[in-house]
DNA sequence: GTCCTCGCGCTCGTTTTCGC
DNA sequence: GCGAAAACGAGCGCGAGGAC
């Protein structure tokens, strides 16, 4: 099955990253573009793994949120479909309303309720994807055909092209991906057969993993650049107090008894699963030790080291435990738009 | 009223850090 | 290198609060 619903790390980690910085922190506005971006992309690839599930030839592998690293800078791929014969990329779009492709001018203009937006042709796109992951793949001794498509998966989206202009026959609805993909699989019937598209797949996702690790790099961040503190469940404000038993928020009055539970799930996000007593008073606001303590015990999921080495070992599931962050976004975006 | 669990502080022993 | 101070976890006990 084509599990794009798994919420990116990447999005659940620039969440965490929105939340604890200073709303005038320099790397601010490129987080919350990405954000957008990655939001976008979520219910996207949300909604073309129906279209993708319903493909009849099976045989390919499906890889999801790539993030490849060529010369030290990383690009971006929606969805990777691995045939052994040929690459797909398929560029995701979940733009409604109206939507108009001007090839000539490399540009798509959006027209809905709220005005005109313009965004980048996303065959260019993902063209230069493409140009990107060949280089990618040569430098990793693949030598294997490329092919792109822009899918457009939300229902209520109409695609059209400009007056005397035409539209890419690789620019299609979601319903159509099946056909296509069987069109696109005819052609290379004769094709040499990769060997093993599974080690291939690996080395993708190792990539990924290392652009994982290398986001606070990205962002430009260091530690001290981030705010510790509680979140209100309630407004969404940094700087619960611990009183006997329970947090309090200073802004609202909300009190709530697992308020930490949320602060050290973003923690976990932003610098890791490894936590000290000492890191954790940091964070969590706190100067009391055994209450440090106890409330670690609660929550990590082992301990390792003894005495001062002693590390606790936080472990949430990232596809369960963080939904409380997209809803969070889902708040923010509203407010804005209220604005 | 009794029992149980939770939340927290205290003591103790161990380890690390710091100043000389 | 040595001793004092600081930091830490383990274990224990106590008080508060909830369930019955």
């Amino acid at each position: 099955m084509f599990q794009t619903q798994k919420i990116p790390s990447t999005l659940l980690k620039i969440i965490a990253y929105q939340i604890h910085l200073p709303s005038n922190h320099k790397s601010i506005q490129k987080i919350e573009a990405d954000i957008a971006k990655s939001i976008s992309g979520y219910y996207g690839e949300k909604s073309i793994a129906y279209y993708i599930n319903s493909i009849v030839n099976k045989n390919f592998e499906p890889v999801q949120n790539i993030y490849l690293n060529i010369y030290g800078r990383f690009f971006e791929i929606d969805a990777l479909l691995v045939n052994d014969k040929f690459l797909l990329i398929t560029e995701v779009k979940n733009h409604r309303d109206v939507v108009t492709i001007d090839h000539e001018l490399g540009v798509m203009v959006q027209q809905g309720r709220r005005g005109e937006k313009t965004y980048q042709d996303p065959i260019l796109q993902a063209e230069k994807q493409a140009q990107l992951l060949d280089m990618w793949l040569k430098n990793n001794g693949y030598d294997i055909p490329i092919e792109i498509l822009a899918v457009f998966t939300n229902q209520n989206v109409v695609v059209k092209r400009p007056e005397n202009g035409k539209l890419d026959s690789r620019i299609i609805y979601g319903y159509k991906l099946n056909q296509k993909y069987e069109e696109i699989s005819k052609k290379y019937t004769n094709h040499p057969v990769l060997n093993d598209r599974y080690e291939l797949i690996n080395k993708i996702l190792d990539d990924t993993r290392l652009f994982n690790k290398s986001l606070l790099k990205n962002y430009n961040l260091k530690m001290n650049d981030f705010m510790p503190g509680v979140t209100c469940p309630n407004c969404d404000r940094i700087g619960m107090v611990r009183e006997k038993h329970k947090w309090r928020c200073l802004g609202c009055h909300h009190t709530d008894k697992y308020a930490h539970i949320r602060a050290l799930k973003e923690y976990f996000l932003i610098f890791g699963p490894e936590i000290t007593n000492k890191k954790a008073r940091e964070w969590l606001g706190i100067e009391s030790r055994y209450v440090a303590k106890y409330l670690l015990q609660q929550i990590a999921h082992k301990q390792v080291g003894k005495g001062r080495q002693t590390v606790y070992i936080l472990n949430f599931d990232l596809q369960k435990d963080f939904n409380y962050l997209l809803e969070y976004n889902k708040k923010q975006y509203i407010e804005k738009l209220a604005l």
